[in-house]
DNA sequence: AAAGGCATCAACCGCGACAGT
DNA sequence: GACTGTCGCGGTTGATGCCTT
């Protein structure tokens, strides 16, 4: 890793953290919280700019800070996340409590991105696992999920106005016109509830994800097109809310 | 054992978004 | 609207350890 490169021109420290300072950093935030980035340091007696006590705070020394290695489950997630999401790490790391976006980041870059698609791990890996694949082996229940799916696609396409809340929350809100006609719908919220479980997820992506789809064949309809999740609006775990409430999955 | 190459990952950097003035 | 400060994000760097020759 960085070694202590020393003192910058501006008197701060760069490079590697010390025990000390790490120590400095934890008491300090313990005591006090924290209230400002940028003047905290000296106040905790660091010669460290604010960035770099935020970003080892983050990523190192925030007590829920999960370390060690991925699970397979979270290498899924990371997955399925990255082909929905693309590099977008900090909400991928939103998906996956306790692991940082800086961390997730160096993961895909070290052990995932060759392996290119969640489809080639899970083939490779589970050759056996029929779970979800076995979903799809009726060509009726393909074309009933992939409408289904479509049907998805058009609310939110024909929406004028649609909001979701924090998706790490447990529960989300949609303001939605067409849903309001649907549900009863109180002061234009509808509450959906939770996203379900990680199976229901995972099923879910394998709807949504245009690489998969692909793979599956031509005739099955790829429902979004690329650019439709390149828009950070159609966030999967909303999609799937949508998707639960529409269909009671 | 030594040298070179590769993989890993903590940390840095630049930029954009946002809020306050 | 312009300016300034702060924060967060994603890309990149570079020291270290491991592996191969």
């Amino acid at each position: 890793m960085r070694t202590p490169s020393g003192q910058m021109s501006t008197g701060l420290k760069k490079g590697s953290w010390s025990l000390e300072e790490d120590q400095k950093l934890v008491s300090y935030i313990n005591r006090y919280g924290i209230w400002n980035w940028s003047h905290m340091p000296r106040f905790a007696g660091l010669s460290r700019s604010g960035k770099s006590c935020r970003l080892r705070w983050m990523n190192y020394l925030k007590p829920n800070v999960k370390r060690g290695n991925f699970s397979k489950e979270e290498e899924e997630i990371i997955l399925h996340s990255h082909s929905l999401l693309g590099n977008r790490w900090s909400a991928i790391a939103a998906r996956l409590p306790g692991r940082t976006d800086n961390e997730i980041k160096n993961y895909w870059h070290t052990h995932l991105k060759k392996r290119g698609t969640y489809n080639l791990v899970h083939q490779t890996t589970n050759p056996n696992d029929s779970d979800i694949s076995s979903t799809f082996e009726s060509s009726d229940i393909k074309n009933t999920q992939c409408e289904q799916v479509n049907h998805v696609k058009d609310i939110i396409v024909t929406q004028s106005s649609m909001t979701f809340e924090d998706e790490a929350s447990s529960s989300s809100t949609i303001t939605t016109s067409s849903i309001e006609q649907e549900g009863d719908i109180k002061d234009n919220h509808y509450d959906i509830g939770s996203p379900g479980t990680v199976e229901d997820l995972q099923w879910f992506w394998n709807q949504l994800c245009p690489i998969e789809n692909l793979e599956r064949g031509n005739n099955y309809q790829d429902p979004f097109s690329d650019s439709f999740f390149q828009d950070s609006f159609h966030d999967s775990i909303s999609l799937y809310c949508l998707y639960n409430h529409e269909f009671g999955i």
